[in-house]
DNA sequence: TTAAAATTCGACCCTCGGTTCGAAAACTAT
DNA sequence: ATAGTTTTCGAACCGAGGGTCGAATTTTAA
């Protein structure tokens, strides 16, 4: 019998062992996280990490489905705005600047994670995949209707998809800066880009 | 003493491995490429490779040695006409653009393994590093004169540049498509980024 | 208080992969 | 032919790191 609250801090504990797991892949890289270093900085003994996860590829993939669950979760509410389309694909992408700026090395991780990791489409590595595929669909409709209301540039949207992706990629997470993008630089960049086209 | 074809045909058998770990790069990144396989990919018995090179850091070091000094040295030529900052800078870019066209596995390689193995800044592992920086600060000079004489946007130049950066990575590296990205439309996507400001 | 359940972890196992050894084969020059 | 020299590689070595075991400790519930 599990009570509720030895429930909670069983979860307490293993986002104690997410933490350290996010804190390896920060000084280390994905590839060169140890089980050993994640049980050290989150203050567990290897063999206890086992008790909470099944294996050191499930620890990266739970900080997945939390992350793209949470992402999706923050734009989900603004998305439906089909109006126009451009307010809410920027809106959008301030949310998700948002995000990046309160936690910047989980969303490192969120966003590089993937291609380090594509080994296993198998079986339950597929939650987070889901949130991902969403929000990059939802990104591209936006842009189709954007560029139909010529609110964009003229261009294929799935490379506009593509360059964009860069461009924040670029903005939030190149370079030695400590200091995070702010939102209006980000916007700044994003119009720069997209034109200065009307806005509704 | 080592006759002058030998010395060649040592060099074609470097060359050989190189493509071969390439091959493997491409296939599992270049964390998962295993001396093993760069041995089976490139046609030699393991321990051979260690006739050429002195460690597998070595055989990466040496791609990467060799890819950015090509890099720098098509570049070159074009940088230094200073009067038109744009044009120069969107040959440049252009430039590049061929060379990752031409063998999009070896470039992908060159801009990812930077970031992949940045363990050791130790000894030889500058020689590459000298090109790159250099390629970079011409550019972000370019930029910074581009902005000047308002070819360009006004924004710190240094954000720019990861700005670019970030979009030239996204059109050529990212998504699936097997065909390349055409010098016509990168050509697009710059200008329309950095505007269709007066061109000299 | 006490037995069952939950939690922790030191010690161990085992595979994978980088590197080395040493001897054989192939090649060169005389 | 022959004595070097260069090249090749099977086999073995070895450390790192993921994962397991079983026993000890702590917590829970009665």
């Amino acid at each position: 019998m599990i009570s509720n609250r030895q429930a909670k801090e069983r979860e307490v504990r293993k986002e104690q062992i997410l933490k350290g797991a996010l804190k390896v892949f920060k000084q280390q890289g994905i590839e060169k996280s140890t089980m050993d270093e994640i049980a050290k900085q989150s203050d567990f003994g290897k063999a206890s990490l086992y008790y909470y996860f099944s294996s050191k590829e499930e620890i990266f993939i739970e900080l997945l489905d939390r992350g793209w669950k949470m992402i999706w979760e923050s734009i989900e509410p603004v998305i439906h705005d089909r109006d126009h389309p451009k307010d809410t694909f920027i809106n959008t992408l301030n949310i998700i600047g948002g995000l990046v700026r309160n936690d910047p090395v989980l969303f490192e991780f969120l966003f590089t994670a993937p291609k380090a990791l594509p080994a296993n489409l198998d079986e339950k590595n597929i939650e987070w995949k889901k949130y991902q595929t969403k929000m990059y669909s939802v990104l591209q409709s936006l842009l189709e209707e954007g560029i139909a209301k010529n609110e964009f540039p003229k261009m294929r949207p799935d490379l506009l998809m593509r360059a964009i992706g860069g461009l924040f990629h670029g903005l939030f997470f190149l370079g030695n800066e400590k200091k995070s993008m702010s939102r209006e630089t980000m916007e700044e960049f994003i119009t720069t880009f997209i034109g200065n086209y009307a806005t509704s």
